[in-house]
DNA sequence: TAGATATTTGAGCAATTGTTTAAATATTAT
DNA sequence: ATAATATTTAAACAATTGCTCAAATATCTA
């Protein structure tokens, strides 16, 4: 009879070692907003240049509103800030990091999946 | 009259410098594997350790066919890989990007959201 | 073989998501 | 002021998600 409690004890003794709670969750969070195609898009986009919702709606092919409203979520998640200029609002990337969280997903895609 | 072929050629040049649309997409469905509480909590675990079903269950304190669902997905995302011993059946993780990948978002929240 | 244990599978359901549409705001030009 | 342009907002909707429950598999033990 194989103790239920040596499994036990062993996820009690890994779970001890991760983040806490409250941090993986704000981490699974910042990944979701790179989950979807838009945004994503968006943001690789914006890695590139400053840019507006008009813009980024051309370059991305959706609707200026549906852009507006995954702006939004990007500025909730701290991903990029707005500068108004005019009629124009100007969109940019928040922090360096994005690109280099998007480097290392490329290179497990090339690793494990191409 | 501010002529909206600037923006639809700014808009362009920029889109040209970008990854193609389907490697965005596979990006993208990695990010979406990490965006969930419970499946980031796993990669965590099975970073630290190889683990059974059943001592994921009680890890993360979700259901045991939750957790095989969710195994199954990032199973299918290449982000994990299983070996059956007898009745259990030991996952693991199936390549080292995830831990760097975890860590950039750490910095980009220890920097941006703090 | 029957019973116990570990995992998987599939249906069903509430909650969330990404979009569209229409209307509201804000700014500039006439 | 009126019209035109850029963006935001809100309601509504289909599609997706992550869970539970029940049943099916698979393996080991008595």
């Amino acid at each position: 009879m194989k103790s239920k409690l040596i499994n036990e004890k062993k996820a009690r003794a890994v779970e001890k070692k991760l983040f806490p709670d409250q941090l993986i969750k704000e981490l699974a969070e910042t990944f979701k907003s790179l989950s979807d195609f838009t945004r994503l898009k968006i943001l690789l986009a914006l890695a590139e240049s400053e840019l507006c919702v008009c813009e980024i709606a051309i370059l991305t092919g959706v609707s200026v509103p549906a852009v507006s409203h995954q702006l939004r979520l990007l500025k909730n998640a701290k991903l990029v800030s707005s500068r108004k200029e005019g009629k124009m609002v100007y969109y940019s990337l928040n922090d360096k990091h994005i690109g280099k969280i998007v480097e290392e997903a490329k290179k497990h895609y090339k690793e494990c999946v191409e």
